[in-house]
DNA sequence: AATTGGCACTCGGTTAATTAGAGTGCTAAC
DNA sequence: GTTAGCACTCTAATTAACCGAGTGCCAATT
């Protein structure tokens, strides 16, 4: 028994050298792999016949299958799944390619949301598949200042900058007209309070003044802090996420079907699902794979995602990752998911 | 002679309304039409010899052509053109499909971002196609208000409202840190100079103080003017434009290459191309049919784009319309984008 | 003179049959 | 445990045959 065991684990370490080279051979060619290309893939010095009995052996622990009796074999999603988690030997980039990624993420303009363009340009474009980046709106985006500016028929313009300077405006309607006098007074009240302080906090607190103070507050003042709720709630909503390179997903799709592209496509446009896919790795460390099968997530059947959250100043402030078919270079996708995510955190330190 | 040409032109009332009759059936059929189903399809108790004949002339015309010897006849480009200049009925919308038109757009939220974009999801949502709304950005768009806020690091946060209540922001660099105050001040002089003031103007205003000015101007005054026209020339430069339904082209790219629908996707997310495109048709009067073939735009072959110019208060503020495969129901989509033009010019009107 | 029926002809698409080849599984020998 | 050999399976590609839709033209008809 315990002799058994022990052949069995030497059985696979070399099954799982083949498993290997056959999945790498896959993803170079795209076709099932035979027993006799894969002899003389693998270094060691075997006939096809052994291999096709080390193959059996692979297709029984569900590793690898064939689509039918006479042809090679091709991974399967466990496999694909052993693969990335134990097998694979990533290439690291040489300095070379690093700094060109650097370089063109420096390049990339001055606004924040510019780089993030430029960084799933810069993913997509090296990948040739889609690249995505996502920025998570961290809740400790201090409430700086308000203004409003008076518009016609009841409705003013409410403009809010946070400590880290971004502008979030919305125009609110009113009960009453008010003059920029009144106006002015009701952003003085609110700036004085609340510059610097917590958004969450300002939210809780204008909705307790609002309530202590219905009756005795001026009409003004209410509505402000009314508005200045409603613009609060409003900024938090948003999220960044920036995907480049969708059409380079039509290439390999001639394989996959058509339709399936196109609810693809209809989710990148469509936005939330994805997000809410992309989130789950925010906490993750390092490079993460996700094969789309291994989640109900049925659009992304055929598809895998390759991500790596990316942090500045030791914290997290979004995802970033390609997505392409489930067949793609995870040996050198992984490393430039990587790096990018390191220099991307590096580049948005400075602003 | 006078005689063959009178007997030609009865010959051409005839074939076009034959070759009405064969593209309408074309376009909703797909396939090559016989002179069979021809003979049954037209009112007149003709048989399929004399149609044979008709469609031999209209072939020699230019007007159709046949895919093989032995197919039945499909409209050339100049066929489509002469059906869509002289030959077509467009079928008014009935009340109720106009009210529906209505109310989703009025449903599409307050800002006139969100219209745009709830527009254009209608008219893909309606034709089944994609649909593109833009919206120039009007010159005598002025100015309002200029606030600025320092951050850290010699940059300012510039905030620019114009009197319609659209809010540009912008990160400029300066040359030192400014306090507060010295910002104010600057910014209440912009705003006591130039409120109300048409923005190309205050732009040549701020240029020339500058020019005058720069050896005894306070340090403050002259980087604000600056920034300020800095501000104005990128609030220049931005044009929305917005796209929905691309996706619903992949059905009909069955047919047309994979090839071309990848351009013609990349061009919608680069926008330029198609932005350019669309700004011819705003000059022009009413709805516009465009073959894609017609203009060089090879992209566009097998394409078709049907515009309106929509406007607020009597002046044209942007185009609106479909873009979808030429063999496309015509007499449907017209009304189609002309109403939907016209109600989106009175949704506007009132903010 | 226009219209029509008839007829030979063309050509694309479909089906069926054949073939070639790649690859497997199994068995027996090493 | 490995290998060679062999029978077997299944796909993909090629070829052949055929069907049918549609045309063009000519002669007959109205």
């Amino acid at each position: 028994m315990e002799k058994k065991s022990v052949s069995d684990t030497v059985v696979n370490e070399r099954a799982q050298h083949f498993l290997k080279a056959l999945i790498e051979r896959y993803i170079r060619e795209g076709q099932p792999v035979g027993s006799r290309t894969l002899a003389k893939d693998t270094g060691l010095d075997l006939s096809p016949a052994t291999i096709r009995n080390v193959m059996a052996d692979l297709e029984e622990m569900g590793l690898v299958s064939s689509p039918h009796t006479s042809a090679g074999r091709v991974p399967t999603i466990t496999g694909y799944r052993m693969f990335i988690d134990s097998l694979l030997t990533v290439q690291n980039l040489n300095k070379q390619e690093v700094e060109k990624i650097r370089k063109e993420l420096l390049l990339g303009g001055e606004e924040s949301g510019d780089v993030l363009k430029s960084a799933s340009k810069l993913l997509s474009g090296v990948t040739h598949m889609a690249g995505v980046v996502t920025l998570i709106r961290r809740d400790k985006n201090n409430f700086r200042q308000i203004e409003f500016l008076p518009l016609s028929d009841r409705r003013v313009l409410a403009i809010l900058v946070t400590e880290d300077g971004e502008v979030h405006n919305r125009i609110l309607h009113t009960h009453r007209d008010f003059s920029r006098a009144e106006l002015d007074q009701a952003a003085n009240f609110l700036n004085k309070s609340f510059a610097g302080h917590d958004m969450e906090m300002v939210r809780q607190r204008v909705l307790q003044q609002l309530n202590d103070a219905r009756d005795h507050f001026d009409q003004v003042m209410t509505q402000a802090l009314t508005m200045a709720g409603e613009l609060v709630n409003a900024s938090e909503a948003k999220e960044d996420f920036v995907i480049a390179g969708q059409t380079n997903l039509m290439e390999f799709a001639e394989l996959s079907g058509l339709e399936q592209l196109r609810k693809l496509f209809d989710a990148f446009t469509e936005k939330r699902e994805i997000l809410h896919l992309l989130d789950q790795f925010l906490d993750a460390e390092g490079v993460q794979i996700f094969i789309g099968e291994e989640s109900g997530y049925q659009l992304l059947n055929g598809c895998s995602v390759v991500t790596a959250p990316y942090q500045v100043n030791e914290e997290v402030v979004g995802v970033l990752g390609v997505i392409g078919p489930t067949r793609m270079n995870y040996e050198r996708v992984i490393p430039v998911v990587d790096i990018t995510a390191k220099i991307l955190g590096a580049v948005l330190k400075n602003h």
